[in-house]
DNA sequence: AGCCCACGGGG
DNA sequence: GTGTACGTGGGCT
């Protein structure tokens, strides 16, 4: 047996003699073989859904003619302790044949998390978290340490373990490529890519294109064919953790996909040799390169800048201040052909480009990262989602931690909420303005009313809370299970934000700074969720309790703001304006 | 006012 | 891929 230690950049899952095969795609970090990439593969876990009979032993009876393997358990459901049967298959892809099937048996009620893609469920069953240091003991297959992407491949014997984040920095690559057309946006059919640049976060630069150039940093291939070819070179040689682009997913790689088709070059930029693909995710296409994480910085834009529109141009000049080198589109075609003084500047703005990519990742990544850490699905899934289903793969992890079973998803149409308190402003131009913002105490709410689908009870019990406006009520205890996910996440923000006072290096406060930026974004978003009728965990009830309860929090809060000298000048739902009078 | 559809961003 | 999902603003009815 040997032990390995790396950071789980990915995770996914093949099939070898039909049998699924995790794979956990890590970063070396021990001596030996440090910085080269490990594939860890682990064929011992296998695929299971829940089911909830409404009588066990003639369930039982009833999926042993289906020959499936079943195991008993108990699990809260709802707040209350119910039996269920976990059913044990052979491959992913059985779900599908079997969902049905195990319906239509009289003794089901119905099936639960049958939902959850296997690589997620593994690393919610296993505690392993992306971009953490996981330890796994087994035996190396393959470890070709003298070639210049040596990578090991290795088999897990026994269970992997989830070792605590590490500082190891990783190693981004920026790239950014460039096509042209007289007449617009360049077709791809028709017009050759001209330029690739790249950038990464350990110094290299490099311009690649089919022109010469009087600049060291451009390289010419003599055609498209080989430009491509060095980029797939470029790929492999700088072996980067992270490929992070500018709307990548449906610009750069489609584009370079169907180039690299044509002139018939295999994109292998995978670190198992697989090539470039291009798969549905949700409503956009993503790009997958095994082993890597590629990140469309222009999403994490548009999520985490509220600007009014995000050209990259426009994103770089938010975040620090300056201007980038701008072509517009429209002359990059008389740039290209103009051969001297104009060319050279095309080189300039496709590296300025690339380099902002880079500077852009080196400051908004590292809070992904921290959510990812926290959330355990990896970076280039918590890259494409948005905050709420963050939140809500962070609650399928706690409901496993809990033993709580994860409600099904909910049907697709949604219910207005009354909204909350408006107060009409009062007219005038007022100086010396005050506001006083809720919406960080909508958490507070949760938990101290204990507002939760589990505590929610229809007749009226003796220790509950009774919400104003709708008489929606709660019990008291147990807590319920987003109270407790959400007091635990406010006390640990509590716990980082005292913990900085006291830190005295820099490096430290700034990870800690982070790590309570994440956690108050988490918390932060679970309220609005439970009015979306897309979250697992939604409840009308519980939406509008929490904005009542708000509302009579801003209206006494006002009242009493105005015991201190404040007059109120206009409030909404989350909080209110005042001005202070002397 | 409410519904449907297209757009964003890349060159 | 144990799929399936974004927010908004404009034009039209």
């Amino acid at each position: 047996m040997e032990t390995k230690q790396f950071v789980l950049l990915d995770i996914d899952y093949i099939t070898k003699n039909r049998i699924p095969v995790i794979r956990l795609f890590g970063k070396l970090i021990e001596e030996n073989g440090e910085g080269s990439k490990i594939i860890a593969l682990d064929r011992r876990f296998k695929p299971y859904i829940y089911i909830h009979p409404n009588n066990v032993d003639d369930c039982i009876k009833e999926l042993a003619v289906l020959e499936l393997e079943v195991e008993k358990l108990r699990r809260k459901d709802n707040g209350k302790l119910k039996n269920f049967l976990k059913v044990t298959l052979k491959h992913p892809q059985d779900i599908y044949k079997l969902r049905d099937k195990i319906l239509d048996l009289k003794s089901v009620e119905e099936i639960r998390e049958h939902d959850i893609p296997f690589y997620r469920r593994y690393l919610i069953d296993k505690g392993l978290f992306p971009m953490n240091i996981v330890e796994v003991h087994g035996k190396v297959l393959n470890f070709n340490r003298s070639s210049s992407d040596g990578k090991c491949i290795f088999e897990v014997h026994s269970e992997p373990q989830n070792l605590g984040s590490s500082l190891k920095e990783l190693n981004m690559l920026s790239f950014n490529i460039e096509a042209c057309n007289p007449d617009g946006m360049p077709k791809v059919k028709e017009d050759p890519i001209i330029i690739i640049s790249f950038s990464s976060n350990q110094g290299f630069q490099k311009v690649y294109t089919t022109k010469t150039s009087s600049s060291d940093s451009v390289e010419t291939s003599p055609n498209e064919k080989e430009l491509i070819e060095k980029y797939v070179n470029t790929i492999q040689s700088e072996d980067p953790d992270i490929i992070l682009g500018y709307n990548s997913d449906r610009f750069d790689f489609p584009y370079l996909k169907e180039r690299a088709e044509k002139l018939d070059v295999p994109l292998k930029l995978g670190v198992d040799g697989s090539s470039l693909k291009i798969v549905n995710n949700g409503r956009r296409n993503a790009s997958v390169i095994k082993g890597r994480i590629h990140i469309d910085l222009y999403s994490n834009m548009r999520r985490n800048l509220p600007l009014e529109y995000h050209t990259l141009k426009r994103v770089y000049k938010e975040l620090f201040g300056e201007d980038k080198l701008e072509i517009p589109g429209h002359e990059v075609y008389n740039s290209w052909n103009d051969d001297g003084e104009r060319l050279e500047r095309l080189f300039k703005y496709s590296l300025a480009d690339v380099m902002a990519v880079t500077k852009i990742g080196e400051k908004m990544l590292p809070l992904s990262i921290e959510l990812t850490r926290i959330v355990g699905q990896p970076l280039f899934d918590m890259a494409r989602m948005g905050s709420g289903k963050q939140v809500e793969w962070y609650l399928l992890r706690k409901a496993f931690e809990y033993e709580n079973m994860a409600p099904n998803k909910f049907g697709s149409y949604l219910r207005d909420v009354v909204g909350g308190h408006v107060k009409e402003p009062v007219k005038g131009l007022h100086t010396n303005i005050y506001y006083f913002d809720f919406r960080s105490l909508y958490p507070s709410i949760i938990v101290s009313k204990n507002i939760s689908p589990d505590t929610l009870v229809e007749e009226r019990i003796e220790d509950c809370h009774i919400a104003p406006e709708f008489g929606y009520k709660f019990r008291k205890t147990p807590q319920g299970f987003i109270p407790s996910v959400v007091g635990k996440l406010l006390e640990n923000r509590f716990q980082k934000k005292s913990m900085m006072k006291e830190s005295e290096d820099p490096r430290e406060f700034q990870m800690l700074n982070l790590q309570q930026e994440a956690l108050k974004r988490l918390t932060s978003t679970i309220y609005g969720l439970y009015n979306h009728s897309t979250f697992r965990w939604y409840s009308i009830e519980c939406s509008e309790a929490i904005t009542a309860w708000g509302r009579d929090f801003l209206q006494k809060t006002m009242e009493k703001s105005e015991e201190y000298g404040f007059k109120p000048i206009y409030a909404d739902t989350d909080g209110f304006y005042a001005i202070l009078e002397h």
